[in-house]
DNA sequence: TCATAATAGTTGCATATCTAACCACTGGAG
DNA sequence: CTCCAGTGGTTAGATATGCAACTATTATGA
C-alpha cells in the first residue's frame, strides 16, 4: 500500500531486522539495543556517556536508560570525571570483556549470512545508501 | 563504529526518518505510526483488523493499540462483522475523510522533498531495495 | 567576582512495538 | 451433536525511544 514510501518501508525492514539480532543476542541475554550498546563500550571504552550516545545515535536520555539496564546486569560501569563532575566515563566489566569477541562474532555471523542471501554488494550498497541519506538528514 | 552493520544504519534511519514524518503530521495531531495506519484505512475502508494489521506489518496486538488511539480521536470506528462475530471491520468515520486528502498530500510532499534531496533513482532504488530485503526476510 | 548561560546526565511522561497468554467464537472430526 | 483445534482480537508485561523539564556543575562575561 505504501510501496514507494521510504518512512514505511525502512521502519518495516527494522522491525524485521530487529528480530533477526534479537534471535543472534538471545544467548547473550541482550536485546539488539543492548548488544549494541555494549559492543560500542567494548570498542571504546572509557568514552563519555554524551559521546556513546553520539556513537549509537541515539537521545542522551536513552543512553541512560540503556547503561541503567547493562549496569544492572553487571556489563559497564559508570565512573564520575574527575576533570568534570558532570560527566561520566563508561567502562565494560571483566565479565562484559569476557563475551566480547562471542558477541561480535555472533553479530558478525548475522551479517554474513544476509550479505550472502542478498549478494554482498547490493547487501554493502543498501548500508551504504543507507547511511548517506540519514547523513543528509541530520 | 558499526558501518557496515544493516541492523544498525536501517534503525538508525528509521528514528530520523520518523523524525521527519513527526514534523509532517504534526498539523493533523497524528503520529507516524497513527498518521499511516489511518491512511491504510481511509485507502481500504472495511478491512478486517487482521488484514490492517498485515498491511502495516504490525503484530496484531499493536494494531489493537493504534486503533484503540484512532478510535479515542474520533476518526475509525470499529463493527463486528455479522458473518464472523470475532472480526472487526475498519472505517473511517467522516471527520477522518475530511482531512484524507491533507494528510496524504503532506507525507506526498515530504516524500517529494526528500526524493529531490537524494536524487529521485537514487532514492526510488534504495526504497525498492529496502522492500526487496524485507521480502526476502519474512 | 558573581550572575547568567551552557552542558552532562536524569527523570517524567507519552508512544510504539513485540511475545505470550487469554477469551470468544467458528468449524470440523468423530 | 459435541468436543477440540484453530482464529480474531485483547490484555499483560517488557523494552526502546523521544522530548521537555529538572539538577548539578562548569564556563563566560560584565
Amino acid at each position: 500500500m505504501f510501496d514507494r514510501c521510504i518512512y514505511f518501508n525502512t521502519t518495516a525492514l527494522a522491525r524485521q531486522l530487529d528480530r533477526v539480532w534479537t534471535v543472534a543476542f538471545a544467548p547473550f541475554d541482550l536485546t539488539p539495543p543492548q548488544g549494541f550498546m555494549l559492543r560500542a563500550v567494548l570498542a571504546r571504552p572509557g568514552l563519555l556517556q554524551s559521546e556513546l550516545a553520539d556513537e549509537l545515535k541515539i537521545a542522551r536520555a536513552t543512553a541512560t536508560r540503556g547503561l541503567d539496564g547493562l549496569e544492572a546486569k553487571g556489563l559497564v560501569v559508570r565512573t564520575k570525571s574527575s576533570r568534570d563532575k558532570r560527566e561520566s566515563l563508561i567502562t565494560p566489566t571483566a565479565a562484559a570483556v569476557e563475551i566480547k569477541d562471542a558477541l561480535n562474532a555472533a553479530s558478525a555471523a548475522v551479517t554474513k549470512r544476509l550479505s550472502g542471501l542478498f549478494g554482498a554488494e547490493v547487501f554493502a550498497g543498501f548500508v551504504d545508501q543507507a547511511k548517506a541519506i540519514a547523513a543528509k538528514l541530520e
